[in-house]
RNA sequence: GGGUCCUUAGCUCAGUGGGAGAGCGCUUCCUUGACGCGGAAGAGGCCGUGUGUUCGAUCCACACAGGACCCA
């Protein structure tokens, strides 16, 4: 074994290495073992559009800390890969670089930009996989899917078509969201709404048979030339008598009635709508309710249609120009006002959306939704943190129907054919004739579905649904689903409707919601800004371990994190604290073994372990309610505090000296706790913690820090009064060094102590005295009891019943210690006051647990203990 | 318009119905045989404002202000 390990950690071959040594060794593989308690989890497929940014790498190493915890608790634990062939944004990135080469996709085709499209995904599905293994992510590859492949498809296939033949889902022209630019509709919630300034124009149309005209207002102007209609509130005074006239719609000169519709808000602009069914989702219900005419203006690559006339052809905001200006010609618009609103933008591009009616395949969504509200309500399935379950009910509760339908090529193609006798054939298997007419000549709709159609299925489909499968039966439901809040609506919500519709059970049992990862002024990292950090960047300087504990420490559960550079360097800092802290014992140890623990256990040796014990039920407990950030920083508190600044300076001390024994046994407990630390730690840093696993022989050969058990806390380790006593020692050693400090003493000038105890400490400090005398640079330590006289002339301070003497040789500055003592003793009255003033409270007294007031009563003692020395020893200073 | 979240040390953020925490930064000191990516000591806070509930509020309720986001 190599003692020689360099100074500074170099994570780079190292884990490279390691991962080399899991993958070898089948530690992801999932066992399936009948009977054994399950942990099972999906990955959010990550999109092949390109590479992971942040969010992945913190979505990823959150399921990781979970997946490796659960595994070495002994679950049988599953952890299923895949990636998402992102319908919209795929094609989109193909077809950005077909425009590179001048070419578009109707100029190569379907089938051939298929190709390239897959293409693409082999390229950059291959990018992420490798990133994902610099990630350190345990996941069973030997399970991988893809939304797109051959099993999931069947999965979309079977789900669509039993949808359609139980009437969930339907074929229908009704209004939907068109993103003129990706030529396709999208649903709902891929509509991204934006707050802009603009305009209302406020345009008369006149009365047609009726003298006068009414006024309406509108923030887009060109869809006037689709008016079937101008609706009131039917309880309006002002327009009562009009309602069923008509009025004569400028330009296009058709003439339009008014009607009435509750819909309408009296107390709004003039009180009168323009109604343009064909283009506006408000509208179109008004335009179903009233029978009105649907009169397309717009057409689907945002220019005006022949419908609009004169203006056929224009784009949709030239023509906005246009026809404001010829209604100003015929003096028809009679203001124009400045307005705030919500303006529709596409999720994929940004381009503005337009409302636009087509014929479209929708899931009625109402029937779906019930059970699936049912299932969070009851709390089958819950949100962590809970807050998240009200806006996943909020939106269940308000749902619509979801269109489904893209006119794209990259997804799963809608299995409907059409027969040229007007027979829609939707069906499991692509069909061979009509069943209606028997004619061959079939066409299949040339709509693939959205994305999150496939992904809807993705916890049963990747587990091999419709089939019944023993990973289905075995692995389904999964244990706990992790992701960013952005996607609840998305797919969150649609996996669990789906579920319960087609598994009949819960997808997963709890839903562990986390934030997005910013940028240090806390910006969203977008490609637009340049502010993206690339994991692979700082996982190439800093070492994944680094980036991982960065990423859970920075995170409280469903909250933004900042990502900067200050918190990868604590990391790293902290992980090259572990390195060394293993390298002293490495060092130390020198090829010994020192397995177990010792017969006989020393105070350190108790204390240490009943702090350890400590941190593992806090860091399981924590890991238990999913408040990862909090337990990773448990177990570097515990770590960097308690084991590396005071148990190894403890140990150093008999790890010197030249009883042989209790060498030995200071290197077993030394072993026992390191090895311990690095399974609590490994789920967090996983590389670090098994190449320095791997450099003990804590266990047979062939053995894995990755399979080693989670450590449990014993009962037998809780030591209250090592706790207790520790306390008391160590608080002593930081009150001298903090009095050396206060007179400008380095480490170098030794200064000898009192310690002037009662009785009941005596043969503590005997113990400890030579601990003192080390770690607090001072020599000799005196223990007196405290019937025994003062020493004279000397700095004090008290820890608990314990006066510590600092005896100084003629130079005390006489004044600045009686100012200091003052100081304190200020301090000490203000917590007194503080205290009997609660304890002199009839209600405090009364109403508060006795444990509360027990525990103020014991402050008091101290305090009046405290402030009776400090007086005494001001007035002792003050007569000399 | 409806809803959610945030406001705590110079900065970034944890946290709790009963004596305010971390990391970074800052000040002073230290080549102590693991580590200067280190060690020791320290400075620094009406826990956004107001009202209420309570024996007791940084924490709970309400209102307000400022900021972020979601939905319509």
């Amino acid at each position: 074994m190599s003692v020689n390990l360099p100074p500074v950690y170099e994570p780079a071959e190292v884990e490279k290495k390691i991962y080399r040594f899991w993958l070898d060794g089948d530690f992801f593989k999932a066992p399936l073992k009948k009977g054994a308690n399950v942990f099972s989890v999906v990955i959010p497929p990550p999109n092949v559009t390109g590479k992971l940014h942040m969010g992945h790498a913190l979505n990823s190493t959150i399921q990781d800390v979970l997946v490796r915890w659960r595994r070495m608790q002994g679950y049988d634990t599953l952890w299923l890969p895949g990636t998402d062939h992102a319908g919209i944004a795929t094609q989109n990135k193909v077809e950005e670089h077909l425009a590179s080469e001048g070419l578009s996709r109707y100029d190569i085709g379907r089938e051939k930009f298929l190709e390239k499209a897959w293409q693409w995904k082999e390229d950059y599905h291959a990018r992420i996989l490798e990133q994902l293994y610099e990630l350190g992510v345990s996941c069973d590859w030997s399970r991988e899917r893809f939304t797109l492949d051959e099993g999931c498809s069947r999965a979309v296939r079977e789900v669509f078509v039993s949808l359609y033949e139980r009437g969930l889902i339907y074929r229908g022209d009704y209004m939907v969201n068109w993103c003129p630019r990706c030529r396709t509709a999208i649903s709902d919630i891929e509509v991204e709404h934006e707050e802009k300034p603009s305009t209302i124009t406020h345009i008369r149309y006149p009365g047609v048979g009726w003298e006068g005209s009414i006024t309406v207002a509108t923030t887009r102007v060109e869809t006037m030339l689709g008016d079937t209609a101008v609706a009131v509130h039917p309880e309006d005074e002002r327009y009562r008598n009009l309602i069923g006239r008509k009025v004569l719609l400028p330009l296009v000169n058709r003439e339009i009635p008014i009607i009435a519709d509750e819909y309408v808000d009296p107390a709004f602009g003039s009180g009168a709508v323009k109604i343009t069914p064909a283009h506006d989702p408000n509208d179109f219900e008004i335009g179903q309710r009233h029978g009105l005419e649907t009169i397309s203006v717009i057409g689907s690559d945002g220019k005006m249609t022949a419908l609009a006339g004169k203006y056929a052809g224009l784009d949709r905001y030239e023509a906005r120009k246009d026809v404001l200006r010829d209604l100003q010609e015929l003096s028809l618009v009679e203001k124009i006002e400045d307005y705030e609103h919500a303006v529709g933008h596409c999720q994929r591009c940004g381009t503005e959306i337009e409302p636009l009616v087509s014929l479209q395949w929708f899931v009625k969504m109402k029937p779906l939704a019930e059970e699936a509200i049912n299932k969070v309500k009851t709390g089958e399935i819950s949100f962590i943190p809970e807050r998240f379950t009200k806006i996943y009910l909020n939106w269940m509760e308000n749902i619509r129907d979801w269109c489904i339908s893209r006119q794209i090529w990259w997804g799963h193609r809608i299995p409907a054919w059409y027969c040229s006798c007007g027979e829609t054939i939707v069906a499991r298997e692509t069909p061979s004739a009509c069943p209606a007419c028997g004619g061959k000549a079939l066409q299949q709709d040339p709509d693939v579905l959205d994305t999150w159609f496939s992904s809807a299925l993705w916890p049963f489909s990747t587990m091999g649904w419709p089939e019944k499968t023993p990973d289905l039966e075995h692995y389904f439901p999964t244990s706990v689903l992790v992701t960013a809040y952005d996607i609840i609506t998305f797919w969150v919500a649609r996996m669990i409707f789906m579920s319960l519709d087609f598994m009949h059970e819960i997808p997963f049992k709890d839903v562990c919601v986390h934030g997005l990862v910013r940028d240090a002024q806390g910006r969203k990292m977008s490609k637009s800004l340049g502010n993206g950090v690339d994991p692979l960047d700082i996982i190439k300087e800093y070492g994944a371990d680094t980036l991982r504990f960065t990423l859970v420490t920075g995170q409280a559960p469903g909250n933004d994190q900042r990502f900067r550079i200050e918190n990868v360097e604590s990391s790293r800092n902290f992980a090259n604290k572990i390195w060394n802290a293993s390298r002293f014992l490495l060092m130390n140890l020198q090829g010994e073994q020192a397995r177990g623990l010792p017969e006989k256990l020393n105070r350190h040796d108790r204390w240490i372990l009943d702090s350890f014990n400590t941190a593992v039920e806090k860091t399981t407990d924590l890991l238990e309610r999913y408040e990862l950030g909090e337990a990773a920083r448990v177990v570097y508190d515990f770590f960097w505090g308690d084991f590396c600044d005071w148990y190894i300076e403890l140990s150093k001390l008999p790890l010197y000296s030249d009883d042989k024994a209790e060498k030995t046994d200071k290197k077993r407990v030394l072993s026992y706790v390191l090895e311990g630390s690095l399974r609590l730690l490994h789920p967090f840093m996983p590389f670090i913690s098994e190449e320095i696993w791997q450099q003990f022989n804590w266990e047979e050969k062939g053995r894995a820090l990755i399979n080693a058990p989670w450590p449990v806390s014993v009962k037998k380790l809780v030591d209250e009064e090592a706790r207790q006593e520790m306390a008391l020692v160590m608080g002593v050693i930081r009150s001298i060094r903090n009095l050396r400090s206060e007179i400008g003493l380095s480490p170098g000038k030794k200064s000898a102590i009192v310690l002037r105890t009662p009785e009941k400490y005596l043969s503590l400090f005997n113990d400890e005295k030579i601990f003192i005398e080390k770690l607090a640079w001072s020599e000799p330590v005196s223990i007196i009891k405290n019937t025994e006289e003062k020493p004279s002339r000397s700095l004090t301070a008290l820890v608990d019943e314990v006066e510590i003497y600092l005896p100084l040789e003629g130079v005390v500055d006489l004044a600045q210690e009686i100012s200091r003592l003052e100081k304190e003793l200020q301090e000490v009255r203000k917590e007194m006051q503080r205290t009997e003033a609660k304890l002199g409270n009839e209600g405090f007294l009364q109403r508060a647990p006795a444990e509360v007031v027990q525990k103020e009563r014991a402050k008091k003692e101290e305090y009046s203990l405290r402030q009776a020395k400090l007086q005494s020893r001001l007035d002792e200073l003050k007569s000399l």
